[in-house]
DNA sequence: TTTTAATATTCCTTTACAAGAATATTCCCT
DNA sequence: AGGGAATATTCTTGTAAAGGAATATTAAAA
């Protein structure tokens, strides 16, 4: 796994860049206007996730045309799959269902993509706060 | 996708943290000695990935035992399931083909799960140098 | 050939972050 | 109670990285 691509995506900016190519190549033009960027911040941070590998560009004239590249992402997919394989054998067993069921829901209906970006931003918030409690302690 | 698990993925030392953490709960001392890190350190970057919600900790008389939480993962790898779909609408038919011949692979044999991690280093070069030169050039 | 549009690059400033070293905290043991 | 082990925190310092503004580059068009 190539930690650069780590870099690239921990930068807001440069996420919401990866995720507007979803929908098909853009112009540096188009892209500075859509997130609300000036232009040579767009440039800037195009530049980083070409170096990352993950998009590349395509010269049109005064145009540049940047579009995603597959690999970094089938490299992301790979990575995630070693971790697979540990979680079957070592996570409890109600997460491993859980797991298997919405792969499997994946591959049964690929049509519906749509209700699956919604449900996000609900997570990881009690980890901010049990600083100051001390809950999961344990004497022995 | 919250990026504060690409923020911490993208620090060598905690990639590695996680990595080492893929084998089982470990302690700081264990951590900090198997990765050649000062044990500051090794708590610093531990307290980044527990404030990300890679990691969770319970805490036993001194010791404290760090391991990985699920969470963050699954919604990664959910993340990257809609860029699949995509995937398979856009990009060229002999890529798609190989993902889907990845996937169904590692479906069917999940014994051999060695073999995996030692075939990485070689990707993302060729993205280096060619800021100087200028191909993919295109008239129109 | 000058102008104009699209993009890249440079310079500057500010901020975030990582390592190092020292110190604080917490808990067990005697 | 006191000492020592395991871990966390603080402080400092160096460095990378991001935004703003200005400027350079490139190609088309007039």
């Amino acid at each position: 796994m190539d930690i650069a691509t780590f870099s690239a995506l921990a930068e807001p900016n440069r996420f919401r860049i990866v995720e507007l190519l979803l929908d098909g190549p853009l112009t540096v033009g188009e892209i500075a206007e859509q997130l609300q960027l000036r232009q040579p911040q767009a440039s800037k941070h195009l530049r980083v996730l070409l170096e990352a590998g993950l998009v590349e560009v395509q010269a049109v004239a005064n145009r540049r045309n940047y579009k995603l590249r597959l690999e970094p992402f089938q490299a992301l997919d790979a990575w995630l799959e070693t971790y697979r394989g540990v979680w079957d054998e070592r996570f409890d067993a109600l997460e491993s269902y859980l797991r298997k069921l919405r792969t499997k829901e994946n591959k049964e209906s690929k049509e519906n993509k749509e209700n699956k970006e919604n449900k996000e931003n609900k997570e990881s918030k009690e980890n901010k706060e049990n600083k100051e409690s001390k809950e999961n302690e344990q004497t022995n």
